[in-house]
DNA sequence: CATAAATATGAATGATCGTTCATTCATATC
DNA sequence: GATATGAATGAACGATCATTCATATTTATG
């Protein structure tokens, strides 16, 4: 078996675990148990378990970053800027659902250094959204009272799906997106047609 | 000092540090010390690090509960009871975070039979929110495509200040209520006049 | 096939975990 | 003032923690 198989074996189930039980609750030994190798084998391939952890978060965050760029790609105006954001979060969250998790709970298992790093990407990401909401306020657009809390409400609500989204639910990906969608536009007083 | 000072203390600490970092990342002599005494004592107080656990959460969930039905009387209304029902959440979240983090953070670390009654706690106050939407939907009041969802998203949005608020931060608390009821009434579809 | 590099093993390291316990201490009751 | 009681101490328990390491095995390269 070559090794990056291992290595991403390794990653796999660290996710999982770290997800469902929280990181300082998992052990190297069950996490060596999990994968189907020995404790000592995963220090051929992450030089520790907070290296492990940094690994996992920073991949997320990077991807969902990429993802959100991608999507933000020559969409013009507020409105269709703040469709889209919703959309492609909404989308992301549910498709990596374990990755958001650890991201959003494990920061404050990262040391100092680390954690400065993913928070900054956070922001960065954070802040987009903060931008669309101004800029829709400022134009008339949105009625809010204030885009920097309401770019936090609205991760908040965008967010939350990741805790009891279930692939076998009665609502689909898709009517669950548009839920989000339709609850996001006229939490900033646009109004949705019906379908 | 009487018995009943070092039992809240202990109470207070374990709020702070489980909150903060974890409860599988505290040990029982960073409490005690935090406390001010020796690990050996928290057990004449608290049969197990397990049962302080469940004792600050149950606490609190029940106490979320009072509050709910006491913000809840004698308001009639879909619209009144969603504006009553996001003012007490938000209130009372801002002023218990680490109560409310803990409970929604650690429910994980709860044993089978304590995580079934906690849960079965939070649903009841899950399912009046989910009533109050149901009966705007159905009068055609609210504009959601789902209230079981939407009741989700709410409670996500509503709840998220407590990870950021700070008492000393650029909007006091009653302008971050504000925010939150206007929000949440607009997301439903209602308009919210200007003040 | 030989050799080197990468990977896995499994025992061992010292530290720390939750919990227990015999003992001491302080206080309240009779 | 003797005694009972609840609380605090501080050492000790066995178990488990993350990590290291010498050794064995597998894989890739010549």
């Amino acid at each position: 078996m070559p090794a990056t198989d291992t290595k991403s074996a390794i990653r796999r189930e660290a996710l999982r675990l770290f997800s469902e039980r929280g990181f300082a609750a998992v052990s190297m030994r069950e996490l060596a148990e999990a994968v189907g190798m020995h404790q000592g084998g995963i220090y051929n391939h992450f030089p520790s378990k907070q290296a492990l952890l940094v690994d996992l978060m920073a991949t997320h965050i990077n991807a969902l970053l990429e993802a959100h760029e991608a999507a933000m790609e020559e969409v013009q105006g507020p409105e269709a800027q703040l469709r889209a954001f919703v959309q492609n979060h909404v989308s992301y969250h549910l498709d990596y659902p374990k990755d958001v998790f650890l991201a959003y709970m494990e920061l404050r298992s990262l040391d100092a250094v680390n954690r400065k790093d993913i928070v900054a990407l956070r922001n960065r990401y954070e802040q987009s959204l903060r931008t669309i909401l101004e800029e829709g306020r400022s134009r008339g657009l949105f009625r809010i009272d204030d885009a920097a809390v309401h770019a936090r409400m609205l991760l908040s609500m965008l967010t939350g799906a990741t805790t009891w989204y279930r692939d076998d639910g009665r609502l689909d990906r898709d009517a669950i997106v548009a839920c989000h969608v339709r609850g996001a536009m006229q939490s900033v007083g646009l109004e949705v047609t019906e379908p």
